[in-house]
RNA sequence: GGUCCCGUGGUGAAGUUGGAGUUCACGCCGCCCUGUCAAGGCGGAGGUCGCGGGUUCGAGUCCCGUCGGGACCGCCA
């Protein structure tokens, strides 16, 4: 054994290598490694294989057939390194050259069999056993592998921003509730029975009252708690890079926080990524029919209001927006040879985003055009249609006419259910984008407009006269980071002028006494010197799961919840015990009734 | 709250028109085996077909409900 001081890192006083390290320039010493029995291949009363595995990878040892070791037994193995005979190399092994022989084997524990086979093979394994033993699934090379990857992107994000003199704060985890955005989870207080905590959705309001206290750059790798119902890549509990700075505008933000992204893509990939292209807001709608577009393939929507602006078709004449998708034949031959049952799957599905309809055509031989509805269309119209859209023999159109919004929605919809590439292949298409509008929408109870981001940012200042006269049509200092079209995260420069919130409170129907009621204490600060700043934060979970390629952000989470919000392994939530509720001054209604 | 898919020895699958808990691979236990590496050979054990009800002479299979898991919509400022 080696002394702690002629150690390497990665030995211990009871080890001196980590399996998958050892090398034919290692024969003839003599190595103690530790690990896990992967696999035993018996070959006669005295011969024996052991594949010992640690986090590093396996190496063989020799020994007799008489040891009792087991699958996934503990083992400590002192042996000696040697060449492997001719002809028995194995060249898919990083320690294929070379064997542990003279083996002498401690058993440090024994072990049951384990559920599934602690190798690839258990890929394949209901993902609620997976869980339910998470500790062997964390085994395997792959979660090995990921939680690796996560550790590094973390790692280099925080270099990055520290690099920028970014200042690392803790924020609270108990803080109240603001019920504004997403449902959030509340914690009892055990001595003001009857009042709640709230555990925070984000750091957004910390964030913004560093700023005023003089912190100039903030960030977090902080965890955030939502709940909200769960997704393959959302769940209750999620990490994001939260950061904010003093005296900046969009761009310097967008700079900032390109450099940690950059970062962690090349800690893992190795490669840095192109400079991240920016997207306003209306464009992404306008050619991806999303807010979040996939750039990584074509299928853009094309503009063909104008070719029908005199049709004699009655859909297509009272409609404010017309757009399409050509269905290349060449590239997706299965999708554009849909037949009828598939073409009126995607007719449901555009009815259930909220179109009236979905006008499908076949593009036949000398581009005719096959479809329920050619016959209304004129020559005129049905060439303008052909040439506009670059149609070939053998594609399929899709055309949905209504509002804007809603036509861009149904094509970017079906868009992606076309064509879109699982989120982890490659290329990665990094792309900001900007320009939100401020407000989203009508609240159904009050008819005001609805914050399109929250109810902090700033608006562009080009837009600001509109503010009252025509609130739909402004702009926000509000920006998305997209990468394979997942979100990965937003931000904005926020309101630093107590006027100007008050403003845009009116605008969302809140009266001054309602915002001091419901973000006083977050507002107050502002009367005290809020300098001029913005920030954003983007899940980490996210970009972690794609750049290890993996579609599901749970595989590069240790322990996470299943869809229904338990964790098979600790079977929580669970119940709890009538006197902490008592302690807590928190009696339970019975059971809703099944009807 | 909604739509769709899945649930069969420890694991993964097959199971026909409704006809005996049947089959395959891996794992496990035992025996054999001196160069394998997802070793190989022989033998063996292992089941409330998620659960409950219904139809039927008879249900893994059909019907209803329910539980669990997954994908998606709503939701996620």
């Amino acid at each position: 054994m080696p002394t702690q001081q002629n150690r390497s890192i990665e030995s211990t006083s009871l080890r001196t290598h980590l399996c998958a390290n050892l090398r034919a320039s290692d024969v003839g010493s003599t190595v103690t490694v530790c690990g896990w029995v992967a696999r035993r291949r018996e070959h006669g009363e005295h011969l024996a294989f052991l594949d010992v595995r640690d986090y590093s990878g396996i190496v063989q040892c020799v020994v007799d057939n008489a040891v009792d070791v087991r699958s996934e037994w503990v083992v400590q193995i002192t042996g000696k390194v040697q060449p492997r005979p001719d002809g028995t190399v194995n060249k898919n092994l990083s320690t294929g050259e070379i064997e542990l022989s003279d083996c002498t084997i401690t058993v440090l524990n024994a072990a049951e069999p384990p559920p599934f086979p602690i190798d690839a093979r258990a890929d394949d394994v209901d993902e609620n056993v997976r869980l339910k033993y998470r500790y062997l699934d964390i085994r395997r090379e792959r979660m090995q592998r990921n939680l690796r990857i996560r550790s590094k992107v973390n790692s280099a994000i925080r270099g990055a921003m520290e690099a920028q003199q970014f200042v690392e704060v803790e924020t609270p985890f108990l803080m109240p509730s603001t019920p504004e955005g997403a449902r959030e989870f509340l914690v009892p207080s055990r001595k003001e029975p009857g009042s709640f905590y709230a555990l925070p959705q984000s750091p957004q309001l910390w964030k913004q009252l560093l700023m005023v206290a003089g912190i100039d750059r903030y960030y977090q790798i902080a965890r955030c708690l939502r709940d909200e119902d769960l997704r393959a890549d959302r769940q209750y509990e999620f990490m994001q890079l939260d950061a904010e700075m003093s005296f900046v505008t969009k761009d310097d933000v967008l700079a900032a926080i390109s450099k940690a992204v950059v970062a962690a893509a090349e800690a893992v990939l190795g490669e840095t990524p192109p400079t991240i292209e920016q997207i306003t807001w209306r464009d992404a709608m306008n050619r991806f029919g999303v807010d979040k577009p996939d750039m990584r393939f074509g299928m853009e929507l094309v503009e063909l209001t104008a070719v029908f602006s005199s049709t004699e078709f009655k859909a297509f004449s009272s409609a404010a927006c017309i757009k399409g998708i050509r269905v290349d034949a060449t590239l997706y031959p299965e999708q554009a040879a849909y037949g009828r049952n598939k073409l009126d799957a995607l007719t449901d599905r555009a009815k259930q985003i909220g179109a009236k309809g979905l006008v499908w055509m076949k593009v036949g031989e000398g581009l005719a055009l096959d479809s329920p509805v050619a016959k209304f269309l004129s020559d005129a119209e049905r060439a303008s249609l052909v040439s506009s859209m670059g149609a070939q023999n053998g594609d399929l159109l899709l055309l949905v006419a209504d509002e804007w919004a809603t036509t861009c929605e149904v094509l970017g919809t079906l868009r992606n259910d076309l064509a879109r590439p699982p989120v982890h292949e490659g290329p990665y298409k990094y792309v900001w984008v900007i320009d939100f509008p401020l407000f989203v929408g009508v609240n159904a109870t009050t008819g005001k407009p609805q914050p399109g981001h929250h109810p902090f940012c700033q608006p562009h200042p080009d837009d600001i006269e509109r503010l009252e006269s025509d609130p739909m049509s402004v702009r926000a200092l509000a920006y998305d980071l997209v990468l394979n079209g997942w979100e990965l995260g937003s931000g904005s420069i926020r309101i630093h002028d107590p006027e100007m919130q008050r403003r845009v409170f009116r605008q969302l129907g809140i009266s001054d006494e309602d915002a001091d009621k419901r973000f006083g204490f977050f507002l107050q600060p502002f009367k005290y010197g809020a300098p001029p700043h913005g920030g954003f934060a983007f899940g980490t979970d996210r970009l972690v799961a794609i750049l290890a390629g993996e579609e599901n952000i749970r595989e590069v989470i240790a322990f996470p919840k299943t869809q229904s919000g338990s964790d098979p392994m600790t079977n929580a939530p669970t119940p709890v015990n009538p006197a902490q509720l008592n302690e807590l001054g928190i009696r339970l209604l019975p059971p809703p009734a099944k009807s």
